[in-house]
DNA sequence: AATACAGTGGACTCATCAGTCCATTCGTAG
DNA sequence: CTACGAATGGACTGATGAGTCCACTGTATT
C-alpha cells in the first residue's frame, strides 16, 4: 500500500494522521471514536480504511510514531548541544516551558499506558523513544567530561537513565496533578547533582 | 446509602470493589467491562448499581481509593522510618522488589492518566496520595538532618519532591517498556545525591 | 407471624462505534 | 478521449456494553 500512494493519497493520510493526533490529545485514546477523527480530518469512513486497513489500531500506532517523532525534535536544537552547563540549563527551561504549556494534552500521555500496553507495536516505539532520549542525554554528560568539566570516571548510562526517569516522572505528575512543581525540582535537582557529582571528584 | 448498610451489604461492597480492582489491573481501565467485573465477582447488574448508582465512574472512583489507600501502605514500616541511611536503602529495595514484581499490574496504573483525567474525583485522589507520598519522603529527609547525617540547610521540600518525581517516572517506564532499569537508577542514584549532598557540607 | 426494606437475579433497552460494502468521482497514463 | 485504478462518500451491519426495570428472596424488627 505504502508505495502506491498518489501525491494526493499522501497528503490524506497525514491529514489523517495529524489530525487523529490532535483529537487524541484533545479527548484522550479512550474517548476519541473514528468518527471524531472523521469530523476533525473531513474523510469519509471509507478513507481511514483505505489508508489504514487494519482499522483503528493500525492508525493509533500511526499516531504513535508521529508523535514520537516529535517529541525530541521539539527540544532541538538543546538537547543535541549539551556541551555546557548553560547549555544544560537551557534545556531544562525549554522542556519545564514546553511541558507546563502543553498542560494535560500530552502527546506522550497518549502513548505511555495508554496505547502502549494494547498494541505491541506502540510498545516498541515508547521503547524506542526512551532509548534515545537516554541517549541524547548520555551524550550531553560525555560532552562535558570530554570538555573537562565532569569526571571521567562518572557511571553515564545510570545518571541519563535517572534523569530520564526524573522528567518522565514529572510529566506524569503533571499530567496526573496539573502541577509542574516535581517536573521543575526533578530537573533542577538533577543537574544540580550532576554538576555537584564534578566538584565531588573535581 | 453509605450509612444504611448492612452487614452483608458491606461485605458485598467491598467484594465488588476489590474484585473490580483486580479486573482492572489485568485488562486496564479500557476494556474492562462491567460484566468482566460481574464475573469476577459473581454479583449481577443490580448489584453494581445498588452499590453504585452512579454507574461505572462511581465505582471506578471507589477502586482508585481503594488503591491508593494500599500504595503507602505497601511500603509500610520502611517508608515510616527513614532515619538512617540503611533504613532509606531497605526503603528502596522494598519499592524496587514490589515494582518488579507488579510488572506491569500497576494499581497506580490505573489511576494515572487513565481514570484521573476523566474523573475529577480521581485527579483529587492522585493528588492527596502524591502529598502524603512526598511528606512522607520529606519526614524522612527532616529526620535525617535531626540526626546530624544531614545538613540543615538543605531544601527539604525540592528533594522530596524531586525523589517523589524520580520513582513515577521509574514506574512509568516499567509499565510502558517492561523495564526496571530505570526505576533502579533513579532511586539509587536519588538517595546517593542526597548523601552526597550530606558529605559535602559536612 | 407480619411487614418493611435491604439485597439479589437477570432480561431488556438503547446508544455507540468499529468495520463492511458498493456506488461514484478523480486523476493520469497510454 | 478512454480506460483503469486510486480516492472518496456514505449507508448499513453487527457487536458490545452501560444502564433500567421489575420480580423475587432474605432477614431483622415489632
Amino acid at each position: 500500500m505504502r508505495g502506491e500512494l498518489t501525491a494526493k493519497g499522501r497528503a490524506t493520510r497525514s491529514r489523517i494522521v495529524e489530525g487523529a493526533a490532535a483529537v487524541l490529545r484533545e479527548r484522550g485514546v479512550a474517548s476519541a471514536t473514528l468518527d471524531d477523527i472523521m469530523a476533525r480530518t473531513r474523510t469519509s469512513k471509507s478513507q481511514l480504511f483505505h489508508y489504514f486497513p487494519a482499522g483503528k489500531d493500525e492508525l493509533l500506532v500511526a499516531v504513535a510514531q508521529f508523535e514520537a517523532d516529535h517529541v525530541l525534535e521539539d527540544q532541538q536544537p538543546y538537547l543535541g548541544r549539551l556541551d555546557s552547563w548553560e547549555a544544560w540549563e537551557q534545556w531544562r527551561d525549554v522542556v519545564i516551558e514546553r511541558y507546563e504549556a502543553q498542560g494535560d494534552e500530552c502527546p506522550l500521555g497518549s502513548l505511555f499506558l495508554q496505547i502502549g500496553r494494547s498494541t505491541p507495536g506502540a510498545r516498541a516505539i515508547v521503547i524506542e523513544l526512551m532509548r534515545r532520549w537516554q541517549e541524547s542525554l548520555a551524550a550531553g554528560i560525555r560532552s562535558l567530561q570530554a570538555n573537562g568539566r565532569l569526571p571521567a570516571g562518572l557511571d553515564v548510562d545510570a545518571r541519563a537513565a535517572a534523569l530520564l526517569a526524573a522528567i518522565q516522572g514529572g510529566v506524569s505528575i503533571l499530567l496526573s496533578t496539573g502541577r509542574s512543581t516535581h517536573l521543575r525540582a526533578a530537573l533542577h535537582q538533577g543537574i544540580a547533582d550532576l554538576r555537584r557529582a564534578g566538584d565531588a571528584v573535581a
